[in-house]
DNA sequence: TTCGAAATTGTGAGCGTTCACATGGAGGGT
DNA sequence: ACCCTCCATGTGAACGCTCACAATTTCGAA
């Protein structure tokens, strides 16, 4: 066995148990009871293995573990555009957190967020091997391709809302963008305008929903909304129409990006935040606090949200169906200088 | 064989190479010749076997594959902070490139960059199996590490700088730089300020050498350099050193967020942009475009050098030892508002 | 018709683990 | 002294695939 490999060799493969065993006299089983810590071996036998171990620098090869197994300790990410903060810092959470629960993390970036397209990231994935997914698809059409799935693959949803049929995990949005929405109306504005995220994100409506429902509660007027598309681009075209409206003084904006083209506009229009407007975003971009004015925004804990949908996942795996279906953390309002009372008229 | 998955069990496991065989009535290695398209295998025979696939819903286990041949189509990316913009699009480039080129995308993020933790983060990666890393190490001593890896392990550097080891996918640093502060020196500025990355960045040393290069070749006075942590805070901070210095009046910025930060500092202190004072950025963040007054920078296509730096590592793995060792992608200088020819005095 | 080479298909041995079980020895109660 | 149990270790068979080769078929040319 393994003749082939002579001493004579240049480049010796690595060592495997078999090596290990021999060269500690003892059976590969028993290797592999040290290695994992099995209470079932003389503690002198447990030394001259390791010190075997150690001597052959030996790495249990994981694909063969994985084979035999079915485990491969490996967890899978399919998100949209990790170029974009939020996503980004998300998976960053996840991948800490999968770090420290001993898994690795494999990812797999969608061009186009539709069904199709979620269906074969997750099954990429799958083949390649992984125990889970996480889905970071805050698209409601993402959302809708997990609903086929078959279920006894292990998969979480992150910002998918509120659906029953596939655990999630998310940030409030709805309370979070009431917040701003408060915030603004406290500060003695009449009413308060929003700028939308594009009408498929689910984020984007639950925003929408926070928006209204402070202003039905404080009774005040609502507004026609206007749709981007999360760019600073499309908040800077936004501002057009906004400026066409009378007595805007308040706006709440779907993301940062999209508050800094608005803020952009108005600056360009002579429009001085937050004496003429006050403007409140959502996510707090590192930049947000640079802006001019810094911006008062929502912050999400991203990296938290990471862990949390970690968690729901990684029981899933571990096999306890009871476990939490359903993760929620809570946005907080930073108020900065983008924000102001409403002037005198 | 198989004998405990009767059809009337519940859950059966899904189907493997045997099961394919049995139904088509022929050999696994045949099957498996289906799968590699292999050119001996009579047409009918081909078509008997891809129909089980099918009806079956056959999909390979890679895992098993990897086992044996040694490969798991799967890649490495080591990475720094994939939440700042350069890093993230890099890692899309490269997932991107990967995917199409049949390649998994395994990822490790170091919290910190030094020496041990980035061959700890090779090194579990290579343990998880994968086919060889790329590591989006910009610090010196990410690259310094690379230097003491088992040279059979295909690893290539994103951005690491002219190191002669490893086999490197960069950015021209040296020639964005130069473009930037000529650019200001065409516009009549007498010399160009420079707010440098941290020290230990090897993208920030290159960047400083190009602008240095470029005000000794038009013999500009070089005036000391002020260091920032790519934050826009620490713009920000360093925008109040630059205001005591008498006559700045163009500063050539280490990357977009530190000009963020700077333009705020200025705009505070009532000095107008780009009237009293010039500002080039760096990276193209697709917010700069926005920013007060829409920033000047230079672009570095990131999506291009994750393509390059795959191809660079694909060659590696698939043993050509000639390849090409190093590629570099050009920066691309983008005019906008920040910058203007300087003001009569 | 017959032979041989090429085309097609099958066989069995791994790849490096873990799992289920077998084996042998030490210790404890009677 | 004896039997039974528990502890420590070993054995051989999977896991699902590919590789090297062997076996069988097919078909054209002599």
């Amino acid at each position: 066995m393994r003749a082939s490999r002579t001493s004579s060799e240049k480049k010796r493969r690595s060592a495997v148990m078999a090596d290990v065993a021999q060269l500690a006299g003892v059976s590969h089983q028993t290797v592999s009871r040290v290695l994992h810590d099995s209470p079932h071996v003389r503690p002198d036998t447990r030394e001259r293995v390791l010190s075997a171990m150690r001597q052959l620098d030996y790495r249990p090869n994981t694909v063969a573990q994985a084979l035999v197994t079915g485990r491969s300790r490996t967890l899978g990410v399919v998100s949209f555009d990790t170029t974009l903060y939020g996503p980004a810092s998300t998976l960053l959470g996840i991948e800490q957190a999968a770090h420290d629960a001993g898994y690795g993390v494999s990812i797999s970036s969608l061009r186009s967020l539709n069904r199709p397209s979620v269906i074969a990231a997750i099954s990429r994935l799958r083949d390649q091997g992984v125990d889970g997914v996480v889905v970071i698809a805050p698209l409601r059409a993402g959302v809708e391709a997990l609903r086929h799935l078959r279920p006894d693959f292990p998969v979480v949803a992150v910002e998918a809302g509120p659906d029953a049929s596939i655990p999630v995990a998310t940030v409030d949005q709805v309370v979070g963008a009431a917040a701003a929405t408060r915030h603004l109306l406290d500060l003695g504005h009449r009413t308060v305008w929003h700028l939308a995220g594009p009408a498929d994100w689910k984020e984007a409506e639950e925003r929408v929903e926070g928006w209204r429902r402070a202003l039905r509660q404080a009774s005040a007027p609502v507004p026609a909304l206007l749709r981007g598309d999360w760019t600073a681009r499309s908040g800077y075209e936004l501002g057009r129409s906004l400026l066409e409206q009378p007595d805007v003084t308040a706006v709440f904006v779907a993301n940062d990006q999209m508050a800094l083209g608005l803020l952009r506009r108005l600056h360009e229009a002579g429009r001085e935040v937050p004496r003429d407007l006050s403007i409140v975003g959502f996510d707090d971009i590192p930049e947000a606090a640079y802006f001019t004015p810094p911006l008062t925004t929502v912050r999400q804990d991203f990296a938290e949200l990471g862990r949390r949908c970690l968690h729901v996942l990684l029981a899933r795996i571990e096999g306890e169906p009871s476990a939490a279906e359903r993760a929620v953390v809570a946005p907080e309002l930073i108020v900065r200088a983008s924000t102001a009372a409403v002037a005198a008229r």
